[in-house]
DNA sequence: TGATTAAAGTTAGATATCTAACTATATGAA
DNA sequence: TTCATATAGTTAGATATCTAACTTTAATCA
């Protein structure tokens, strides 16, 4: 990593500019939402899914099942989803949004819509084109890797 | 973002590939050790630095000056660095590398080096290197739009 | 059938990071 | 010189994320 200098360099711009973009976001976004409340949200809406279970959130997000049990608990606390027990797997749990949570949905869709235009100046559209395949083939590398 | 699918998932792969990675390396890294604490001893030793302030450090990393704080309060408590008050500047503190924190960062560089051949396979250094000025056009220009 | 192994969720404890608010010190302008 | 503003650090309180360990239930297999 350092003894490939180009890896070490790769990666850190990869943390920074995830790391600007999150904090970017998060504020655009109404009060109280984060990126990961939000992802949970799009997730459903752009699947058009009513209900999953959350180690299929857990593992569409990549993260560890604890993560998806925090947030849930969050969400479902702002009343953005709700949660109820898999009448076919007494261990498993059942997430779908609520009404509210298809609201805010809407209006993260719309706040960050208003932040696109300050982006539009740093990166064109073909430069990230050009650049996708690249991360999504890192992505898919990276992920096989795990356990 | 949504408006703009193609942004959306542009920084959407990128947040995946930033948390698979740093949790692998948190992982290779001697126990305790996180991304963020071996960055500061990195920094000192790349650059060859002797002390520096924690706000500068903080700008050099893009967080926080509450982040660096929490950070080096755990590096210190640690022994990997050693801070002291700014003689010039009572509001501010000059942080230093201990020899256990040039001995970990050693330990560090090793550690990484050992994970380099599970990446290769994955992307090739001329891939990196291709996609490497777009991304640090990127984050330049985002850094740029922060405060 | 009974025992072992696997899977779903949770809880506990850490680290990193952010914003907001506060203290102390320095700078600058009137 | 004095008051207003800016800078350095810290503290408090949140969220996201991880690993380890635990409980409950399902699935497998001998």
């Amino acid at each position: 990593m350092t003894s490939d200098p180009l890896a070490f360099e790769f990666f850190n711009e990869i943390g920074i500019i995830d790391q600007l973009i999150g904090t970017m976001l998060t504020n655009a976004l109404p009060t109280g939402m984060t990126k990961a409340q939000f992802t949970v949200l799009n997730h459903f809406v752009r699947l058009g899914l009513t209900e999953k279970s959350p180690a299929d959130l857990a593992s569409a997000f990549q993260v560890r099942r604890p993560t998806i049990t925090s947030t849930l608990a969050r969400m479902e606390n702002a009343g953005l989803v709700s949660i109820r027990a898999d009448p076919r797997d007494a261990r498993g749990k059942l997430v779908s949004l609520t009404p509210a949570g298809r609201d805010m949905r809407e209006r993260c869709i719309t706040a960050l819509g208003s932040i696109a235009p300050a982006l539009e100046p740093i990166i064109a559209d073909a430069e990230m084109q050009a650049v996708l395949p690249t991360l999504r083939k890192l992505r898919v590398g990276l992920d096989k890797l795990r356990d």
